[in-house]
DNA sequence: ATGAAAGCGCTAACAT
DNA sequence: ATGTTAGCGCTTTCAT
């Protein structure tokens, strides 16, 4: 049993023991090369060897690279989005060991971060998901130059270095399909603040979906503040009127669940005399009664593109600007399982 | 307008810009009280001025201290857990900030990230949740020394530098007590494995309650890998007993939920029939038909703590070992509402 | 193909 | 109270 080194192994170890410089061992190490493929072997060997792993403070300050980046759930109002998470928590992890495999490293940043605490993260960029385009973390990065890429859309002049999204306009149509198959005719729908792409582009496509048929658009969004009594309120609102629609699409699973109790307490049989669906699933929906129909976002591969695009812009700025498309696959379930 | 400096202001910058030296600038930033006031306040109004601000991987690699810290959400089967995740976002965001206010960068670890990977975070310690004691991430840091602070305990020896954890025998208890109010006699425990401390904590204050009062314990246990077909099955395999429980306390929400499903099923009414508690609570409750009784646990105060601990611990290795308590406040719902 | 040496920005003995 | 100086572990130009 060998003893247990008191300081970590340097790259000093290395050369020493194999008789070389620090440039060699640096350059064997780093690929860059200038290496005799059997004193690269031997240095390699060595290395294993000795458990030898680089120290990444010295790199980064060597390079001037962080090789960090930061991810944030944007919120409402500061806080996290109070509703089924998993979807958030899939993105986080995948966001963090896709950010290993390209040589960095994730770090976590609270959506009501302050912007004189940028630096102390030390990153090189950042991925915020649903962003408002207000994130002092996006706005703070972005006007010093640092790529930033988001889950979804910033709405409005674009400042950010790439996006990757669902197809929400696609998706819409697909939904509103859906419905129209199962012999719903007045689909409605009910979103939250329209200050995320995911809900501006389900109205552009409804309304212009409603337009093309003649039919009047109806709609609620939930302005601000997303909390289960402001749900409840928007399901009410939706479900009272006199041109009552026959079907929900909704951006939310708390707006989704809402409606389904709204219409329950109100005698309405779901699917029968309302058909629901939600714009993205999650464990809540499954479990609902009935069971929600809602789309799966894929999140993990969301997470995974997120990070390729910023890491690929990071290594090439002219590539900034690119967008990835993920599919969202219809889930249907009982919520709209009304014979057309 | 001032013109953007190209290179990120340094110390000394600072130093020339005072006309002393590093060390006293140094001095001077980090508190070590060897400047005079006046001079202190000079340098700080030159770095306020100049928009300094430290190179942490300059400073990490002159103190040895990486001044990071990794957090994990421990999975089932190296998948984020699935069900309500709010909870986990929650602990997640208040850990960054918590970390931010010590001095340190919370990074994120996934749950089946490989043991060679943990270098690369060139983390201090790390903080896990709901561990199981077999987390790569936990046991190599403990292994090399490194503290890991946890929130609910390992089972067994133990290995960490700390935990904190709601009381969840306080909580069995206090639901037990709730149950019997409400004029319940035959409660029972649905948990899911119980390599979890929240899960052991319950089983085993259940069974001594039980003992207590002469009554034959009920208890199913989804052994391993929680889904929404396996805990379905856990759910009617304890309706469908003969000495049928009139009262379930459910660790997860999922089970909790799959419980009111197969009530349903069975013509059941909750609560008139049964009775059913979740031992965390989470927007899915709160929207179920009844709504659930669970327990607020606190998750952003959880991680607030968690992290406390840990920077303690790194501060000085001695106070290792030690543990808080966060309260769990129970919320009484309708599915608990039988008048006694 | 390999080595010497400077430097990344900061801290911390050790002077003075 | 303030300054000098030697690192921390690595990368990288420039020699050889």
């Amino acid at each position: 049993m060998r003893m247990q080194p008191r300081r970590r192994v340097s790259i000093r170890d290395i050369a020493d023991a194999a008789g070389v410089s620090l440039t060699t061992v640096s350059h064997a190490l780093n690929g860059k090369g200038r290496v005799q493929p059997e004193t690269r072997a031997r240095i390699f060997a060595l290395a294993a060897e000795l458990g030898y792993s680089a120290n990444p403070h010295a790199q980064r300050l060597a390079t001037g690279r962080h090789m960090m980046l930061a991810v944030q759930i944007s919120g409402f109002g500061g806080k996290a989005l109070a509703t089924d998470s998993a979807y958030f928590v899939d993105v986080l992890n995948s966001v963090s060991a896709a950010a290993l495999d390209h040589g960095y490293t994730a770090v976590l940043a609270a959506p009501d971060m302050r912007p004189r605490d940028i630096d102390a993260f030390a990153v090189d960029g950042a991925i915020v998901v649903d962003p408002t385009g207000e994130e002092p973390l996006l706005t703070t990065l972005a006007q010093r130059g640092a790529p930033v890429v988001t889950t979804g859309r910033v709405l409005g002049a674009g400042q950010t270095s790439g996006w990757v999204d669902n197809d929400l306009r696609k998706a819409a149509t697909r939904v509103l399909d859906h419905f129209g198959d199962a012999g719903y005719e007045r689909p409605a729908i009910l979103t939250g603040p329209l200050t995320r792409s995911y809900a501006a582009d389900t109205v552009e496509t409804y309304e212009r979906w409603a337009r093309e048929r003649g039919i009047e658009p109806i709609s609620v969004a939930v302005r601000s503040g997303m909390s289960a009594a402001a749900a409840m309120r928007a399901a009410e609102a939706l479900l009272s009127r006199r041109d009552r629609p026959d079907a929900v699409y909704a951006m939310l699973d708390v707006l989704a669940l809402a409606t389904a109790h709204v219409a329950r307490r109100r005698g309405l049989s779901v699917p029968g005399d309302l058909g629901i669906a939600a714009a993205f699933d999650s464990e809540v929906l499954r479990w609902a009664d009935p069971p929600l129909t809602a789309f799966d976002l894929h999140p993990a591969r969301i997470g995974r593109e997120a990070v390729a695009l910023l890491t690929a812009v990071l290594a090439d700025p002219t590539r900034a600007g690119r967008s990835v498309t993920v599919p969202a696959k219809l889930i249907s379930r009982a919520s709209t399982a009304r014979s057309g």
